[in-house]
DNA sequence: CGACAATAATAGACTTGACTATAATAAACC
DNA sequence: GGTTTATTATAGTCAAGTCTATTATTGTCG
């Protein structure tokens, strides 16, 4: 169910971006690349908890795109540092107000106690699935 | 927070399933087949609410894994009726604990209170995001 | 019957995610 | 100073999901 929930909120996001031309996955890049320029593309996959190589391939297609700026690290040259482009924080500041309509309606007619249970267990699972595989069966045993 | 929680799940029951050689959209999808042998592709994909091209290539793959049969439908020249296989049995067997695993982690130290409010919100939301857009937007004015 | 619309499955091309592996570079250490 | 190890980015290959067609059928209607 929770899958479910989580499913039917990125469709309705995905639904509502198309038209802005950068999908889902895109924008949560940029939205945190937003928050950390310069960072580099395995600091930014950690961020993310995808695959470096993931995000390499993203990166790439965001930079066809004039979307992202990779230009090279100071000192490490293996590195590359991470920056959005101005055509990019545009697309942001389309974006952003859809994500808060998804939220809106997502949210529509639950109370602020309810809410705020809700948070609370939801971290509470989270929580519960940080811990490894290899430690959750250590623990058990 | 929902998608991350979502993804979290997604994971650790992916790390479980891999020594079982079957994907977790896989295992969804034998699980919802042994509960309507027989349905026709179409059938099953608007259960699963995928792509009916989605599972067409699902449907593939598990057949190609000895796993499902696809017998042709004895009216619709058209369509197929999906069955499964005894290996593929003996897979959701296996496969079921594993899920049940993953929910009794997720669920640790939640009040039973707590489940049945996180239950009925998430239910809630569900239901907000039914509405296709068209009409969401329409019923915002 | 015959044209035409609807339905069932599938093809092609794309994004996103994974796993495994590899080249280049940096850091650590004897 | 040179060898070994770790890190950074990337390639190959696959699954799963999407959108937009296309091919067989089936059903409908004149």
């Amino acid at each position: 169910m929770l899958g479910d929930v989580a499913r039917r909120m990125r469709r309705a996001f995905d639904e509502r971006a198309r038209s802005i031309g950068v999908t889902r996955p895109q924008w949560v890049l940029l939205s945190a690349l937003s928050h950390h320029e310069g960072i580099h593309q395995g600091g930014l996959a950690d961020l993310l908890e995808v695959e470096p190589i993931t995000l390499c391939r993203m990166i790439d297609r965001l930079q066809d795109a004039d979307l992202i700026e990779r230009r090279r690290h100071p000192t490490d040259r293996r590195a590359w540092c991470l920056y959005l482009t101005d055509k990019a924080r545009l697309q942001i500041d389309k974006l952003r107000p859809l994500a808060d309509e998804v939220m809106e309606v997502a949210m529509g007619g639950i109370s602020a106690e309810d809410y705020a249970a809700f948070e609370r267990i939801l971290e509470t699972i989270r929580q519960n699935m940080m811990q490894r595989p290899a430690e959750a069966a250590a623990s058990n045993g």
